[in-house]
DNA sequence: CGCCGAGTTGAACTGAATCAAGAAACGTGG
DNA sequence: CCACGTTTCTTGATTCAGTTCAACTCGGCG
């Protein structure tokens, strides 16, 4: 666990009774591979840090090639993050690709320490403009790249997604069908 | 200056203290229409409060038509976020499509916030989540929605959009040509 | 009145989707 | 450790929506 207090001491100062606080309502849970963790329409409860594992975030489609959204990977926060902040029933799924670790916080419990903590909303708020930069960096590749250009930065700026994980679903990710992803990939 | 302080107030319980504190590192501006605000490759050093006005964020193309990010109305948040947070150059431009009023907070004055109250740090997580929300959204339209649906969408979501900005902004807000846009329209 | 930018329309082109089938890789049980 | 079945990846042919280039219309503004 001691991986999550310096994952938060990256963003702020925590106090011995900070991490206290914080640590007393994490739970410890193990996923094997390919489970759904979140269905779409159930409302996320949690926010986790994911010890070890990918994670995968998607819009099933029947008959078609779902949409994914994002991976995660380990060290790092996992949630239907979109979800979870309002409350409301999620647009997507959350899945398991290998075997996977996790800490989880429940909404309640995140309610809780952002009463009792001040670090608490300055580390949710790192945390939602670390995520919004995401977003929006994906935002702009969809606005003004191809798909080929896509495929090639994320090549460049995040080779281990390319390495371990399926074409289908890295097609899906950039917004193309695995046929047309394998023929990009052919013309290089 | 009032409709700020009702802005934040949706969010948080603000003392007479805090709202001074927050109130004194404004200054307002008045900007022309068509006037660019921020250039691209500059660093935005504000977060401002539009009182009245609309604001393109958009990637300039030389040649081409070029990609707009979003649009901001009156009373609500403006800046080059991304820029903003991390300090560094901005990948989008900024600019006034109608005379703009605004009310600016500086990055310094922002830091300031955040040392000296407590409801700055909420305030700050609460804008962040808004925003994820919004480049959320956005992200799963490019996914799973055509060009037609994304148009129709945002006729039924935004009409105000539809309504008040040339229709070659709203194509490259869609992420398609003028033309193409246009033979929507016409296909409705 | 004439000009200019915005919007529309037409024609040719292009990149990705789709349908379909075959090849390669993977894992599971014998 | 091999054999089989399933999943993933590739390749081909066809179709289609959007791009690009170009010309024309319309409305507003100097």
């Amino acid at each position: 666990m001691e991986f999550i207090r310096k994952y938060l001491e990256d963003s702020a100062n925590l106090t011995d009774e900070d991490w206290h606080i914080f640590s007393s309502k994490l739970e410890r849970k193990e996923y094997p591979k390919k489970t759904v963790i979140l269905k779409m329409g159930q409302i996320e409860n949690y926010l986790s840090f994911t010890e070890a594992g990918i994670i995968r975030y998607y819009i099933p489609q029947e008959e078609k090639n779902d949409h994914t959204i994002s991976f995660t990977f380990g060290n790092s926060f996992s949630s239907a993050y979109e979800s979870f902040i309002t409350q409301q029933s999620s647009k997507y799924q959350v899945e398991t690709l290998t075997k996977t670790v996790q800490w989880k916080l429940s909404y309640q419990g995140l309610q809780e320490i952002y009463a009792q903590t001040i670090v608490g909303n300055l580390i949710g708020r790192l945390a939602a403009e670390g995520l919004y930069l995401e977003t929006s960096r994906r935002e702009i590749s969809f606005l003004s790249e191809t798909p080929e250009e896509r495929y090639l930065n994320l090549f460049k700026e995040q080779p281990k997604l390319i390495q371990y994980i399926p074409l289908k679903y890295i097609a899906s990710y950039i917004g193309i069908s695995p046929q047309a992803l394998s023929r990009i990939r052919k013309r290089i």
